[in-house]
Formats: C-alpha cells, structure tokens, sequence
DNA sequence: ACGAGTGGGTTGCAGTTTGCAACCTTCGGT
DNA sequence: ACCGAAGGTTGCAAACTGCAACCCACTCGT
C-alpha cells in the first residue's frame, strides 16, 4: 500500500507537485524567500513539529531545492540556503500569494511584496504567450499533445478553438 | 492532536495552502482546466482512489473553487465545474508547470500549453513589478510588513536592500 | 428477462504519515 | 555545576491514504 509516486506521470506539474506538494513544504519555503535560513527559524516561525521540519528540509535538500551549508563549527551548525532551482520557485509563490490575496481573503491583504528599487507595493504574477506577449487565460490555452486518457472529453473542446482561430489544422 | 489549520495563519500562502495544499488537489485542478469535468474522467486519467478523489473534490466545491452540476436527470449525474476562482488558479499552475519543465526534466518537457490564437508553444508566468513593470526575483522584494516572528533575522538584509536601492527609510 | 456496462459514489480495513512531548548532544556563559 | 541555544532524534497515538468491494439507478444488447 505505498504511496504512488506522482513523479511518475510524465507531467511537469506531477514532478513539481511531488517536491513541493506535501504539507508545510511550500510555507517553509515561502519562508526561506523571505530570508530564513535556520531550523530554529522556521520552527518557531511556522510552529511546525521539529521531526516534521527536520524531515521536510531533508526532502528540499534531496530535491536540490536547498542547500545544507555549516556556518560554524563546535559545535557544528547548519543552515539552509536556497539553490538556484529553490529561487525559481519565487514567480510561483508570487502568483500563489496572489491568488490568495483575491480569492482568500475578505478584506485587505496582510502583507505584500515590495519591490527595493520602486520602494512601492504591487507584485502580479502574469502567465503571458511568449510569442506574442499577450496576457493568457485558462481559457485562450490548451495542453498539446493531448495525454491520450483525456483525448475523448478534450477534443472537441480542441476542435471548438480551432475554428474560432481559423488556424488549419495540423 | 488535530492537524493544525493553516488558514489561521494571516498569511495568503498558508490560506492558499488549505485548500490546494493536500496531496492530488493540484492535479485535479490541472486537469480540471485541460477541460475535464466528470468524476471518471478525474480518476481514469490520475488512477486516484475513488474515495480520495470524492473528498478532494467535496473540499473545492466547499472552497468554493468549483461547483458540482446536474447534468442529467434520472439517473442524476453530476459534473464538477471550476468557478471564478478556480479558473483564477491558471497562473499559479501555469507557473509551475514551467518551474516543473526547467528544473524537474532532464530533456524536453513532455507537453506545453499552446496558445489558441498564435497556435504557438511557449508560456511563461512571470512575476512583475505593477508599478515599474520590470520583472522581478527573489532577491528584488522583500515582504512589508514583516512578519515579528522572523524580524530580527530579515530586518538586516532588508537594511542591506534600502542602501542598495538608496530610497529614504520609511 | 437477464446480464453487462456506466456514472457517481460509500464503506471497511490496513498501512503510512503527522504531531506532541520528551530526550540527546555540543558548546558558551556565569 | 547548571542553564540556554542550536540542531536535531525517538516513541507513541491520532489522523489520513489507498485498495478493494459494494451500492444504486439507470441503459443497452440479446
């Protein structure tokens, strides 16, 4: 009865979702964007079970997410630093952080990003067509090629856009 | 010893976290925007548990990022439809689905999302500075205000960041 | 009339994961 | 000698996950 491996699918969502997608991992790394780099940090920060902690930073690191640096000796101290693949995650915790802001809360948000060099408040998170730049919604898109399980409910869906951007066929 | 709920935090990310942060949930919502609608088709095309997939599904619709439609009568048969805040979760998914093809393949990645009106591949999700317009990273925003829990460890490289930037201290 | 198939589920049970609390280790300070 | 800090590990019970079997209301083919 093992847990199916989501790395499995040959999906770029699965093989992320299976690095970031267990519980604690995405706000323990919300937190190292913020700048934290110390158990004791992020413990106290999130309140998280050490044990859980402790096994979720093994897992970052496993993953190539974040480093396990020593940054002093006797005792021997460690502290976890984000990787490069760890700092590309920063445009997907911004369109997250966003959504949230809308759809999760009433009110105002409780905080926001700020950009050092305008010194002003305002992030957006913006999925854009990298060829003709224009602002892309769930809607203007669709995922080729088509995995074969979902092909019959798709289709015609597929079909519907085609004849809408009078593009042929391929 | 309940599971800590992490909607209590005053935090978008943690909020956000409740209600896709469970295991499967992101892939649902994925295929739910590739078009999928019906409870067979979620779980012919993940080859998810039956009664995890009813769960997941009844916690969206109670999160209000979809809705479960009769679409038929005798038998009643139902579909579940994202609604505006589902549909909203694009960019999150998309920029993901863009971490997961550079840093979780080797080769190329397996399927991209194509843009009806170009016919052409290649999205990007990309965070941006609303008021300046330039893109922005990691170390180019810090989060305001500043949470008191991780004060004392941040405040110095926001320090850092307001000389760089050369903007008077609030 | 009967059996098989479809769609949308629920229930039972065992194995896995989570979270709290207690404990461990190595140091530096008093 | 004792305390606190940092970075963990261990034990145990409650909660969650996943497989398989079952349910129900139809429809279709023979």
């Amino acid at each position: 009865m093992t847990r199916m491996d989501l790395s499995q699918f040959d999906c770029s969502v699965a093989r992320a979702t299976e690095v970031i997608g267990e519980r604690w991992t995405l706000l323990i790394l919300r937190d190292a964007l913020y700048g934290l780099t110390r158990f004791v940090d992020f413990q106290t920060d999130l309140g998280i079970a050490r044990n859980i902690l402790s096994n979720r930073l093994r897992q970052l690191v496993a993953h190539g997410v974040m480093t396990r640096q020593l940054y002093q000796e006797q005792p021997d101290r460690y502290e976890y630093l984000l990787t490069d693949k760890g700092r590309a995650f920063f445009p997907v915790l911004a369109a997250l952080m966003h959504w949230g802001d809308t759809w999760a809360f009433d009110g105002e948000p409780p905080r926001s990003l700020v950009h050092h060099a305008c010194g002003r408040e305002g992030v957006q998170s913006v999925a854009s067509c990298s060829n003709c730049g224009r602002e892309l919604d769930a809607e203007s898109v669709h995922i080729d090629p088509l995995p074969e399980t979902i092909r019959h409910r798709v289709d015609e869906a597929v079909e519907r856009w085609r004849r809408l951007s009078a593009l042929p066929t391929k």
